[in-house]
DNA sequence: ATATTATTTAATAATGATTATCCTTATCAG
DNA sequence: CTGATAAGGATAATCATTATTAAATAATAT
């Protein structure tokens, strides 16, 4: 059984939640909130629209503690930030390793499609510059299909 | 750098000046500067090291100055940015359109690696989404050569 | 169960690259 | 040469994120 198809067995949500328990972290109610979030959406939410979602249910939590949550998800590997230059970042909690992504410009939204053929590239890179290889970011900019129907 | 690296950075610069006359904007001291360094460098400059090469040649030239002649340049697609979450942005003048690099993430270098087979990956992502492609970006992140050999 | 201790939270200040503002200066067409 | 107006210089403002710090709270020992 591949790492991928156990995470998928169990849920992210129960994968992430061992590893804070594993690391000694604290599960503290508005850290679960978060990761339930993170673990549950497939739409890339960014820190804003997580911390809109966990104040519905505890009103007082800070934005600063929402940011002390991704940067511990990211350093334990468990969610993947996605950083733009030009806005806030988006984090993906669902598959939490480097692959990529297709961002419409109009509505933002961001989807993970389906691709082979990176691999090749990488190794192509690795043999042509001697770099090592830690990490990759592909995006691809657009406009999804709802919102070229758009006259407006 | 080779000849047919020179004759390329010399036509870029001609390029340049010659979009800044067609659209009627003026040519300063400053921006002639910008545009030449931009134009002729290889390393992917970052706005603080225009800024640090041109106040050599003009000590009074503001910071602003360059961020503005930065941005005209994007506007007018003779420049690509690279921004980034966590950093400056870095800027190639020698190729302008969309095109994979390669970052030394100890040393931030950043190359150009010859590669193909991206556009297949593009054909991929509009048969299978349906997006209008724009743009896209893809870096590499890893260690150089010469970094791997250091031992601090 | 209670006390202890270290972690986490909430509120807010600080950061840093970039952009906006506003007044002065300089370009360039006529 | 001159005037209209774009561009420069200095600096304030922006905005997402990070740092700080005192108070609250979870895990552990008593």
């Amino acid at each position: 059984m591949s790492v991928t198809e156990d995470e998928q067995a169990h849920g992210r949500l129960e994968t992430m939640l061992s590893k804070l328990k594993s690391r000694n972290f604290r599960l503290t109610p508005q850290r679960l909130a978060v990761l339930e979030i993170l673990a549950l959406s497939e739409n890339h939410p960014s820190a804003e629209q997580v911390y809109v979602q966990v104040r519905r249910r505890f009103p007082t939590t800070s934005l600063a503690t929402i940011y002390k949550t991704l940067a511990l998800l990211k350093d334990l590997g468990e969610i993947l930030e996605l950083g733009f230059a030009d806005a806030g970042a988006r984090y993906d909690g669902a598959k939490p390793f480097p692959h990529p992504h297709i961002i419409c410009v109009k509505c933002k939204k961001i989807m993970d499609p389906q691709l082979a053929g990176l691999d090749d590239i990488r190794a192509e890179i690795v043999d042509k510059t001697g770099f090592r290889i830690i990490s990759h970011r592909l995006d691809f900019f657009g406009v999804c299909e709802e919102c070229q129907k758009q006259t407006t």
